[in-house]
DNA sequence: CACTCAACCTGCCGGC
DNA sequence: TGCCGGCAGGTTGAGT
């Protein structure tokens, strides 16, 4: 869709710009007539930065999908907005089933192209301005689960549940270790292996558990498949055998190996 | 400032 | 069959 111009914007749905307080009419009339010049990404959020300086911003929650469309597909129950582009071709389709995700409309961006509406999210490890040697720095200095700290998208952002998980089996750390105890080689292979989990989620096009999880082009990714501990309590760890663990942590499910992730005697949760 | 928790939603699944 | 609790990949804003 880059080099496009906007012909029409259609928004349904309440809860789909409550981050965007002007509404839906101010929303339509912004984007009219504007040409997306780029799309860019900064962890969870995505963004099109539009010919004027502005950029129609996004973020799909849990349940979100942006799909480019044939304009003759059946809208189902989720559809929450509509873009239509000048020339005809496919549209774009903002769906959300439980309605954690939404759209807004950012007028300025930093420096750095980013949104000024997030500015609290920092980079994601995959952004040439992420800083290895700062998020060793920050990521010790607080006083917290290790866990927690990966999960915190102020501090590195891109990194859900699943992917934390997973890094943190790879990288043979409990998810209670306490940050302000860890040295830098251990956050430096930390980090190593969350780079590695969300290369290879990558290449498989994402986790798809169902079809709430698909491409922009609607396709299902594979990743699930290659997930070595999240969703498979009970289930042997490929490298030692042992049973896979689930715990309750942070109102949310952590999965680990309880051989090789041990409960550290100085834990923070 | 660092951190925790509840709240925001819908749909599915298993147990009774 | 229907009801109920539990659970799901995220962010925010108020409170400690």
């Amino acid at each position: 869709m880059v080099g496009s111009t906007i012909s029409a914007v259609e928004v349904s749905g309440e809860r789909t710009l409550r981050r965007y307080p002007p509404g839906p009419t101010v929303f339509a009339d912004r984007l009219l007539g504007r040409r997306i010049v780029a799309s860019r990404r900064r962890g969870k959020y995505l963004w099109l930065p539009l010919d004027d300086g502005a950029a129609l911003l996004a973020h799909l929650g849990m349940s979100g999908q942006l799909l480019m469309v044939d304009p003759d597909v059946p809208a189902g129950p989720h559809l929450r907005a509509r873009v239509t582009f000048a020339g005809g071709g496919r549209e774009l389709r903002f769906l959300d089933q439980r309605t954690f995700g939404g759209l807004a409309i950012d007028d300025a961006l930093t420096a750095d192209g980013v949104p000024d509406s997030i500015g609290h999210i920092a980079a994601d490890p995959f952004e040439p301005v992420f800083d290895d040697e700062r998020f060793s720095a920050s990521l010790r200095r607080r006083r917290t689960g290790v866990k927690r700290a990966l999960l915190d998208q102020g501090l590195v952002s891109g990194i859900g549940n699943i992917y934390a998980d997973e890094a943190l089996w790879r990288a043979k750390i409990h998810y209670a270790r306490a940050t302000d105890r860890m040295r830098p080689p251990e956050v430096a292979r930390l980090l190593a292996a969350v780079r590695e989990v969300m290369t290879a989620a990558i290449r498989a096009g994402g986790t798809s558990f169902d079809a709430l999880y698909v491409s922009v082009n609607g396709e299902s990714g594979w990743f699930d498949r290659a997930l070595e501990v999240y969703g498979r309590a009970g289930k042997a760890c490929s490298r030692c055998g042992t049973a896979i663990v689930r715990q309750a942590f942070m109102n949310r499910s952590s999965y680990l190996c309880p051989h090789e992730q041990v409960r550290p005697r100085h834990g923070r949760w």
